[in-house]
DNA sequence: CAGATTGTTGAACGGTGTTCATAAATGGCC
DNA sequence: GGCCATTTATGAACACCGTTCAACAATCTG
């Protein structure tokens, strides 16, 4: 029933994570599954098990393709800056772009988060450089603050994080409409405010 | 093949909320299904629509449930404060109490945010009212900081909650060991010291 | 042209949420 | 006490799910 190398293994590969993506934008991560990516390639179910462990597998390199989406969507937003832009005003623009890439791509962000592995098993490397890679961006900007850069990026990724996860998830809404940039400019703005404040009485 | 009454439909709603509790709990929300649910309870599984509308239905007063529970957490947190406490140590007893409820039912605290809606749909009254009494206490302690004070809860809220996300679900263990408590610290204080100063240099 | 190899299938298994005709046990009525 | 209506719960049925795997068609090799 099967002529030969219809497609290669790495065009099956592409394929099925296209078609994953279009489902999962159309339909949310509940929309997902095997048959339906299979149907969207005119490939059988079974196929996708010559190209990846299982279905969680698929959602491990769906993730990975996303994480690299938002990198390219935070270089971008960062090049439209001006070249004589501070660290602040940088900060600012990776913190609005990551709330607009999670927004515009909501589905295929929460996937990223709310996928947690097989008790015990730990993150593909092919995920965990690129979480490094956008974390690393971060921590490029506060490089002026010295040792405390790295507590500092953690602290205002999860923090963008949250704000995004509560306002996209209506979570915040039950109290009032929510201007999530607003959170956004106060976080950022503030914890650099008060960080300058520690390092002034600190010296 | 029934008899009559065997329990209240009161009683039937509290047996199923508790198996659930104890299945999440176990097993995270992908281990929960109706008819485990029900073979704890000791009924089919065609039992629980007589009491809820659907899954989802169970699910959403399950989060309910969870969140009056991390209410109780709080408020017991804040009540084994000496009486003196100032506001920023308040804040920083609510915002640890919340990562060690995050961390001690992190399943059950993962399905409130990782349970999205059917879209269009809207949060019911139980769980939205749950959600403002919530963000109540972070605001209520923020008073003194007067027309920010719904802002800045909205944040530090938020910026927690990205915390015990991000680190609670590996998501930034890839990037070396993580000291949740070390962020949240750094957030509520630096957040607060920036505010101080912005309101300062204001007046 | 035969045979080995490869790529793909589709049926099968055990699971899921949900619906609903049906059966059993009770309460009220004569 | 006997009968019926009502209430309560069932479990079979439906359509779907992820996953496995024997089997088959198309190609390559000799």
């Amino acid at each position: 029933m099967a002529r030969k190398a219809q497609h290669s293994k790495e065009e099956l590969r592409a394929m099925a994570l296209a078609a994953a993506r279009e489902i999962v934008a159309a339909e949310g991560a509940a929309g997902l599954s095997t048959r339906k990516v299979a149907a969207r390639m005119g490939y059988a179910a079974g196929t996708l098990y010559l190209v990846f462990r299982n279905l969680d597998d698929l959602v491990l390199q769906l993730n990975a393709a996303t994480l690299e989406a938002l990198d390219a969507h935070l270089a971008e937003a960062l090049a439209r800056l001006p070249a004589g832009a501070g660290p602040r005003q940088r900060l600012l623009t990776l913190a609005h772009a990551y709330y607009l890439f999670a927004q515009e791509h909501f589905h295929l962000w929460s996937l990223v988060f709310e996928h947690h592995l097989p008790e015990g098993e730990t993150m593909p490397e092919s995920l965990a450089a690129r979480v490094r890679a956008l974390l690393g961006r971060v921590e490029a900007e506060l490089a002026h603050l010295g040792a405390g850069a790295a507590l500092a990026a953690r602290v205002l990724w999860s923090g963008v994080h949250g704000i995004a996860v509560l306002a996209l998830t209506d979570n915040l809404a039950a109290t009032g409409p929510v201007d999530a940039p607003a959170l956004v400019d106060s976080l950022v703005n503030r914890y650099l405010d008060g960080f300058a404040a520690a390092r002034r009485n600190q010296s």
